[in-house]
Order: C-alpha cells, then structure tokens, then sequence
DNA sequence: TCTACATACATAAGAAAATTATGTATGTAG
DNA sequence: CTACATACATAATTTTCTTATGTATGTAGA
C-alpha cells in the first residue's frame, strides 16, 4: 500500500548525504537499521536506474581501488521530489498508526 | 516494502470489531482516515478471501434490508495472526521512521 | 596457490500485491 | 426513471519485490 517506499528511502539518504553509491546505500541502510532492513540488489539497482531516468538522480563514476563506483547525487527535481514523497510517506505512517493502534470499541 | 499491510489492517478491524462485512471495512477505514486512505473493492475482496483460505477468517452471510452481507470474524489461529502482524509492522515502521527522519551528517 | 568472502554492478524470471475496469444486484431519494 | 449508495465479485494490467544469476576485482587465510 505504501508504494515507492524504497525510492523515498534513497532520495532521503542521498539528501543527507550529498553522494552515495548502491553498494553504499545497502550497507547504510542495514547499518542504521541494525539489520532489519536489507536491500536487495534486484531491488535496489533498478530502483536507482528509474529514479535517474525520472530525472531526480544523476550519476558519475569513479574507480577507488582498482573498483569502478557509480556514485549518485541529487539533481534539483529529485530535491523537491525528497520533500514531497517524504511529506506523503509521513501521511500514510500516520494514518496507519491510527488504524494499527485502535483501541476496541465498546458498544 | 511493507508487504501484507492491507492484511494487517483488516485483522486489526476485526480483532477489535468482532465482526464486520466487506463494505463496512471499506467505510470504517474511509472514516478512521477521514478519507486519506481509501479501499478498493479490487484489493479488498481477493485479500479478504485469502485470509479465509488460510484460515484467518471465518464467514457467515446475513441479509439485511433485502441486501445480502457477507460477515468475516477472526478465527482463533486469526488471532495469533493478528499479533505476529501487528508487531511486524510496527518494526518495520520504526524502522522506516528511522530512515526517514535522519538528521543532516556534519562532517 | 587456491579458496572464501567482501566489494561493486547488473539483469532476468517469477511472485505478490495493488490499481483500474468491469459486472451483477438491490435499496433509496429526487 | 435516474442517480447514487450499498454489497459482492472477478479479470486484466501494472508495479514492486524476491530470487536467481552473472561478471569482475580485492583481500585474507589455509
């Protein structure tokens, strides 16, 4: 129900962290989370190609230690595209805190 | 990401409602929400119908004003269901929560 | 040396879950 | 008699994720 969740996870870390590259995100993620949390590469990789093609990533590689990174950055779009997914993410959090936290009714 | 959260939804309507019928989820959700999150019929009835093929749910129609009402009530092995989910969920949306609320790295 | 594991990217096949579009049928209000 | 609400259901499609592969390099240990 909470569609593009994986999308706002990664425009959110790339927001706060200027520049990251795929491999980076997943060991990010799994170390913020203390491992509940994993990204899976077939998940992830696509997740990022689409966010480039829709304009809001824009990528540069770089090779560190005989190893090629491709490093993603936000572009201008994918910063207002952080504030509003992350605004829609919080509004649906909240309503089904609402709903998962119901108390029974009495009648 | 969050798989199974309509699922969650219905059991946690049903473990405090005792028993309700298809529509009436769609309109106790529609209000609870106050409109923010809206079922279809198209996800509804297939997750309602496979939470009673796993044994979830159990049913019993009843008619009312000439109109025919399918009631869904939570079967015992529901029951432990419900909190397996409930707790999963709420893990997860930690989890997500803190994720999405990261603070700006200083470096 | 060879093996295992971590790093680093990528895609394809399949499954799961949702949306959108229909379809049936009855009751109520205008 | 028309429109809308109530009440259920399914089919086609799309989206998203998991699982399975595949390539390739660096490092640590036996």
């Amino acid at each position: 129900m909470l569609k593009g969740t994986l999308q706002t996870i990664i425009l959110k870390l790339l927001e706060d962290n200027n520049r990251m590259y795929g491999y980076e995100i997943t060991q990010k993620v799994k170390e913020l989370t203390t491992g509940e949390i994993m990204l899976t590469e077939g998940a992830l990789y696509p997740a990022l190609h689409k966010l480039e093609a829709d304009g809001s990533l824009e990528t540069f590689t770089e090779v560190v230690d005989g190893r090629a990174r491709k490093y993603y950055r936000l572009t201008e779009q994918g910063g207002d595209e952080v504030k509003s997914k992350l605004s829609e993410a919080q509004a649906f959090i909240d309503q089904l805190q609402l709903l998962l936290n119901l108390k029974p009714i009495v009648k």
